[in-house]
DNA sequence: GTTGTTGTTAATAGAGCTATTAAATACAAA
DNA sequence: TTTGTATTTAATAGCTCTATTAACAACAAC
């Protein structure tokens, strides 16, 4: 049970929806609990969203768009040399993954159940990586050609770092029921993982 | 509609729920589905496996044992050198996943809702990777003081193993939709990422 | 105070799902 | 042929869910 925030009640159902969806994805959860843990009435869900479905888009695209916008968002890191500014990446993309832990599988889910939503994946996913991967591409291929880093597409490089930083959070709601972790050894687990993804890649990128 | 094979109506219900629970998970398949698909009628499945948890669980259960077990059972490898080993380990875990691309998902996804699941997965995984993690293990030290391989811990190395495989087939779904590929794009995307794994795994791990 | 708008609720229609039951059918054994 | 058992079906109880509707409350504007 939500404590009423007193303000706006949208908010509020928009708030709980997504802490629900989240957890339990869309079909386990339904309007009438989430109008619950609100407290208010179940038909003002559909008041202000009409649907379900409309409630789960809007809550889906937002977190969508946050979630793709943080992944490719470079802050400026001209100083850098390039493994610095790969680890940079690593581990900026680690963090928005720490922030957002449930977003993938979300979107591995739900992904299936939309098929209208995959368009606007694709308009996100066509633009904003191409314009970093080309940036970053062509530091890759100068660092290529000086002898500092070994042959690797810049497609594979991004997919490996992607793969490693993802399964750790995909991967974590079973860790934690299999091996009780406390909040510190979580902690101290993921902070672990993190430099080790680091150093995995820089390493792997060795001539 | 499955064509009734006519031999065995409890085997063809456990062959279109195991189809429809990988495909959708638990809570969007229903028995009424299963019935209509098998060509049967929605009773019969609640004859054989009374409720719809049971043969869900059945189901869980046997994919989960199989898909385990060819994960840490492995061949005599007495002859190869560890690096080839490994690449060996690498690419029978990558067809592993290949051969059960949905496994992964369906034990993300379903686990949550399973706690009682959580000890048979326990108790899969404390003994079974013990022992093959404990012998590889000692390879690795070897390799590691006779300067051949980096410091770096066994579990890190399967973790990072696990995760470049698996992520593959955890994205495939929305890559395929994404970008549409045909059956022979998706399968040299598939094979090269195989060599990437190994590749990518093998040079991190130079000294 | 009346009116109009917005927010909120109770009630309920309508649909789908799981599980059960009682009856029908198939079929092997006696 | 009869009898008993296993398989299959139709029907339905009972539940939960989504979405709608009509009524009610709050409150600002006039």
């Amino acid at each position: 049970m939500e404590i009423k925030s007193d303000q706006n009640m949208e908010q509020d159902i928009l708030g709980v929806a997504e802490r629900l969806f989240l957890e339990k994805g869309f079909v386990r959860t339904s309007t009438t609990e989430i109008a619950k843990e609100v407290g208010c009435n179940q038909a003002l869900v559909h008041y202000y969203f009409r649907t379900k479905e409309n409630l789960f888009n809007t809550i889906f695209e937002l977190k969508f768009k946050m979630f793709f916008k943080g992944l490719f968002e470079m802050k400026n890191m001209g100083e850098l040399s390039f493994q610095d500014k790969l680890k940079f990446i690593i581990e900026s993309h680690f963090e928005i993954l720490r922030k957002n832990p449930k977003i993938p599988s979300l979107i591995i889910n739900e992904l299936s159940r939309q098929p209208e939503e995959i368009d606007i994946l694709r308009e996100k996913l066509y633009r904003l990586p191409e314009q970093l991967f080309a940036e970053l591409n062509e530091e890759l291929q100068v660092e290529i050609i000086k002898g500092n880093i070994r042959n690797i597409s810049i497609m594979d490089l991004v997919f490996s770092i992607f793969s490693l930083n993802m399964s750790m959070f995909i991967m974590m709601p079973i860790l934690e029921k299999l091996l009780p972790l406390n909040e510190t050894q979580k902690e101290l687990m993921i902070q672990h993982r993190k430099s080790e993804n680091v150093d995995f890649v820089l390493k792997s990128l060795r001539p």
